[in-house]
DNA sequence: CCAGTAATATTAGATTATCTAATGATTAGA
DNA sequence: TCTAATCATTAGATAATCTAATATTACTGG
């Protein structure tokens, strides 16, 4: 018997990475901001968590922490991140955004919201919100489990 | 003044990543199989347009030809795809998928899209028709512009 | 017809993302 | 205290992606 999900997963599996693509492809083509979506989102993670370890962003973006080590030589070679020691427990890094990383932060997201908002302002206000809970529906199920 | 998509842009900025890389994660989890994701998306072009060429699987797939190139040389590697010369065009090179190959892309297509109908089971019927057309909304917009 | 332009695929070379395995340092617990 | 677990990193591999450069083949306007 086909599980009552099917018909929805084969959609998610086309359509996710064609959006990914997107995405990736936005957040490249801003000259001189050029983050990846990884280290967007490792911005982002940093920015509401201030003080965060490398642990924490790794757990946040489903990563292993060699891969989150990597990712955050890229932004602190960039200067848009700091590693600092972590009062209390030596083993641990404390990692903290920079002035010139929350400005690249802002400018990217503001660029990149601006032209998805674009794209996806040809739907019409029905298809949107639709869209919009249907986002909040997939975080509720995947978040955690990447 | 915001636009009317904006809202519903930092949405799916959030939750698409994080589906991604549960549906690359899963993809890779196939012993055997191992299929990545473009390696998964080329077959199924490839599957449904047989005969197409290298361009026509760029195109899809919003790849530089040199990134599909390369593509196609993994998938030949392994057996899933030939390469074949064009009549007509000696330029062109014609695809085809193999037995192997689709026997693989079936495979890859079952498992995956199990493992994400199972997730998706958590939601009730309202949400996942909710998610699904969302899905078809999205297609329409982002198809093309990748 | 032929000279130049366009199209198709490829190679070469670079960057980034990701993994696993191994190492080092520090803390916690029996 | 000595052993375990935890946190970060280094080392080394593979894959995906790009741009630029290089054939090869097809098309087109004089």
């Amino acid at each position: 018997m086909p599980g009552k999900g099917d018909e929805c997963a084969r959609e998610v599996l086309d359509v996710v990475p064609t959006v990914m693509r997107f995405i990736r492809t936005e957040m490249r083509s801003h000259r001189a901001l050029e983050l990846s979506v990884p280290q967007f989102r490792s911005l982002v993670i940093i920015e509401r968590a201030e003080g965060t370890s490398l642990a924490g962003v790794a757990a946040h973006l489903g990563l292993t922490p060699p891969s989150a080590c990597k990712l955050i030589d890229g932004l602190a070679g960039r200067g848009m991140v700091t590693r600092k020691e972590s009062s209390g427990d030596r083993r641990r890094v404390t990692l903290e955004i920079t002035a010139q990383g929350a400005q690249a932060l802002a400018s990217a997201r503001k660029a990149s919201q601006k032209s998805l908002s674009r794209l996806l302002g040809a739907l019409d206000a029905e298809e949107l919100s639709r869209v919009t809970r249907a986002m909040s529906a997939l975080r509720r199920v995947f978040e955690g489990r990447s």
